[in-house]
Formats: structure tokens, C-alpha cells, sequence
DNA sequence: GACGCTCCTTCCGCTCAGTGGAAGAAGAGT
DNA sequence: ACTCTTCTTCCACTGAGCGGAAGGAGCGTC
């Protein structure tokens, strides 16, 4: 059991989440697993530096100081800076949700996203991660993840909506598809009411990134957010590989 | 002195700032003030839970967990929220990178940002403190600020380029125009090839934020940009007063 | 190919920082 | 006035953390 002070201190920050971003000081103890005498000492010093903050009634939050230190983070910079105009483009010529994510592991990780005005479901948020083969995006990742990768994703494919694909074979022929034809689709297959397409970002010859886009519906206007999609992609593209430095572990 | 191991765990994370986004085992010691070896153990413990990571040359720097926590943190979350489709407006119809920011201490500190294509060199990161006296929204901020933060701030005008405005005269001279027009400019102060316009957001009375914006060259355009600054300052400010919690502290 | 330099990693016995049960304070319902 | 919950403070015991030192691992120099 991880009983270092430093684990304790991280294990209080790491009690905040998405559906967690303000907690008591009781809750904090009780989803850190220490003592409350523990947890309140720590939040102190926590406090006292600035990782967390503390609202007019008495939770805390993060605090200001890891967000600054988040913006540090070489989280994909190099690709979010070379992707930040041609994200606004697309946005701006589509008024879509539009996402730029990588694979994270089995998952995929949204490194930025601009919301549209269109209510459309989206479940993605910055930061956030999910399974690859209900999203847009997603597929596409998978589509040119190494083969270990896509193997061990298929062995697991947890039913989200009554739409999610969730058999082997079929996920695989629709993979299959999208490196024939360059972009992926998904129909509610995540969240319903939501339909997403999403295609690659290469450097040079490796796709670094997927670049997505939810809509309400597909059908009509498919051809013409591909080829916005793949005009930005091409861009972000070309920005990234006169850029020596992507992250990508 | 700062003795207790929480507080050496975040000496380490403090080690990094906007100039120094990876740092080795050694520097990152000497940094945080502590010797080598508890820096190592240290180093180590942060590096497991994801709060640092190892860049392929053997420097750290701040993991994708912090950067997840910080995304989570509320820091103006309001205002943000508030003026994100304002900012998306702005950069619609002028393709100029855009700026929020509010006044911290004595510096000015960005809390939304939006790239444009065009080369213009722009200094601000989202996250990032630059002095005031030297930026549009500097001198917005600066403009409004309660009077004693303006004194303080006038007695140490850094030169930054040849252009910079560093004599306190001049500067209160140029704060009363703001305070009289409604907009600050700026040419080639912070960096040389980028001028900049900015206006106050005002909630109610109180001037919250400013609103600016980097551009090459200022001349012919003025009039048009800051009549679009000040509909979306004005924009973001009516949004604002019927948000009941705007974080400031 | 031996030397010197810098940076990283591991070891281990001493000791003081951290621990956490418990008691007290401060609210907020009832 | 009471109970229930959440927060804060206290303090004596003890094992987690400390850090000097020694041992790698590179890399450039002569």
C-alpha cells in the first residue's frame, strides 16, 4: 500500500475528476483513503501553495497554480499549436463540434475541441478520454494503430448504445474501410442523436492524430465535411512536419 | 524554511515555469533547492503517479495527469465560458489572434486565447504573465486598476524593445487616453513586427478583463478593429452581468 | 584507452517529520 | 436544547524520509 507522503498529497489531487471538480473536505479524505486528521493537514499545504483553492462555501477545486502548470504540460503542443487556426477554420466554414485527438493506450485522448452552437449531444470534453471504437475519431486512430494495439482493443468491445459495434469482424471490415477511403464515420454510436466523422492527421507517413466533427445527422452534407476535414488535416499536416518537435511518446 | 515533503514535491513542480518546460534531474534539484537524492526519490514518485514525465532525452517535464487536473480547475471559468463564441466571432471577421485577459498582481495573466495564421509574432500563452505596461490589454487593465497597483507598476517599467514605453510620464499620459477613448494600442513594445489593440470588459461598473488583439501593422485599420472589440467586449459584458459567479478573487 | 567530467541511481542507519486517534469547535437541521 | 455532520487542533509515538557517500553510465579530450 502506498504510504508515502508524496503518493498521500497525490492521491488527494487525484480524488478530483470530470463529475468531481469541487469536494469537501470530508469527501476528499474519503475518495483519498486517508484519515480525516491526514487529509485536512495536506489539503493545507496544498492550499498553501496554490494547487488547490478554495470556494466561498468551503470546497475546494484545483487551484490556479496546476492550471498554469497544466498549460506547461507537453501535451501534444507541438500538434494543438499547429492545429488551433485550422480547427477555427473548420468551425467557422461548418459550425460543428470539431475535435482534435490521439490515442492514449486503448483510449482516445481529446486534445481540443471547439463546441458549436447546434445541440448535439457531445460527450467528449478536453482531457477527457474514450474507448475507441465508438467515436470517430477513435476509429480512425484504431485504424492505424499498430496491430497489437487494434487487437487487444476488439477483444473488448463494451456495447454503449443500442448502435455501438460491437462485434469483431464488422469493426474490423469498417477499419478496413477507413484506410481505403480516408475518413470514418460513426451513427450514434456513442451517445444518440449524435453522428461524428473524423479522419487522419499524418506527418510524413504516420498518422500523428485523428481530426473529428459531430453533427445531428449525416446523410446530406457527408462529401462536403470530408473534404473540409481533410483540407484542415492536410494543413495541420504540412504545419506539423516543418515542426521537429511532436510529442508522442 | 519550507521542510515538509509535501512541500519539497511541489518545490519540484514550481521548478517549472513558461522558460523552463523541461528540466533535467539536476537542474530540477537545484531549482527546487534540495539535494540530489531526495530530488531523485521525489522525482520518481511524481514521475509513477503521472504528474511528471521523462522526455526522450532524459528531461522532465509536467505529465498529462497534471494538464487533465488543471483543465478541471475553474480559473475564470465564468468569464471564459462568457466570452468563448465572442472570441470565436471576433476572429471570424478580423483573422487576428485574439486575447482575454485579467489583471494578477501586477502583471497581466491570459486566460483565453485564439492563434491566427498570420505571422505575427505573439509572445502570450494562455497561462502566461506578461508585464502590463508593454501589452493592449496591459494598459486596459492597467488603465482601470486601483490606483495604487498603477503606482507600483510605474516604478519599474522593464525596456523590453527599443519601442517599449518606459518612462512614467508618458505611460500615466497614455492611460488617461485609454481611460478617455476606450482603447489602448500598442506598437512593437512587447515584440518587434506586432502592434496591438484592446478594450476593457466591464460587468456592471468594474472593468473585469480586457479584450485584445495582435496585429502587424495598426495604420489603416484601427477604426474597424476596435468598433469589432468593443460589440464583443460589450457582448461578453452583457453575458457576464446576468452570470451570477465570476471567479475573481 | 585511460582520464576527467557531469549527470544519474542506489544504499543504509539515524532522526525528526508525519501520523492519526481523540477531543473540541462550529454550524445546520429538527 | 438536542443531535448530526463537518471542520480544526493537539500531541506523543514511530517508521518514513533524509541525504552523504559510493557506485554506475555516458561522453568528450588528450
Amino acid at each position: 500500500m502506498g504510504a508515502t507522503v508524496t503518493s498521500r498529497a497525490l492521491a488527494i489531487l487525484g480524488a478530483f475528476d470530470g463529475e468531481h471538480r469541487s469536494l469537501s473536505l470530508t469527501d476528499l479524505a474519503r475518495r483519498a483513503g486517508l484519515p480525516l486528521a491526514t487529509a485536512h493537514r495536506l489539503v493545507g499545504e496544498l492550499q498553501r501553495w496554490g494547487a488547490l483553492a478554495r470556494e466561498p462555501n468551503g470546497e475546494y477545486v484545483i487551484g490556479r497554480r496546476i492550471w498554469q502548470l497544466g498549460l506547461l504540460a507537453p501535451v501534444q503542443s507541438g500538434l494543438r499549436q499547429a492545429a488551433s487556426p485550422f480547427l477555427h477554420d473548420l468551425y467557422g466554414t461548418t459550425l460543428a463540434t470539431v475535435h482534435l485527438a490521439v490515442r492514449d493506450g486503448l483510449q482516445v485522448l481529446y486534445v481540443e475541441r471547439l463546441a458549436g452552437h447546434v445541440s448535439v449531444p457531445v460527450v467528449s470534453r478536453v482531457g477527457s478520454r474514450l474507448p475507441m471504437h465508438a467515436t470517430g475519431v477513435g476509429k480512425v486512430l484504431l485504424a492505424y494503430a499498430p496491430e497489437e494495439v487494434r487487437m487487444e482493443v476488439l477483444q473488448n468491445l463494451t456495447r454503449i448504445t443500442a448502435y455501438t459495434v460491437t462485434q469483431p469482424a464488422r469493426l474490423l471490415e469498417q477499419l478496413r474501410r477507413v484506410r481505403a477511403e480516408g475518413y470514418s464515420t460513426t451513427g450514434e454510436e456513442m451517445s444518440l442523436g449524435a453522428c461524428s466523422v473524423a479522419v487522419p492527421v499524418r506527418s510524413g507517413d504516420t498518422v500523428v492524430a485523428a481530426l473529428g466533427m459531430v453533427v445531428p445527422d449525416l446523410r446530406r452534407q457527408l462529401p462536403r465535411l470530408v473534404s473540409a476535414l481533410q483540407v484542415a488535416a492536410h494543413g495541420i499536416g504540412r504545419t506539423l512536419t516543418g515542426d521537429p518537435s511532436i510529442q508522442w511518446k
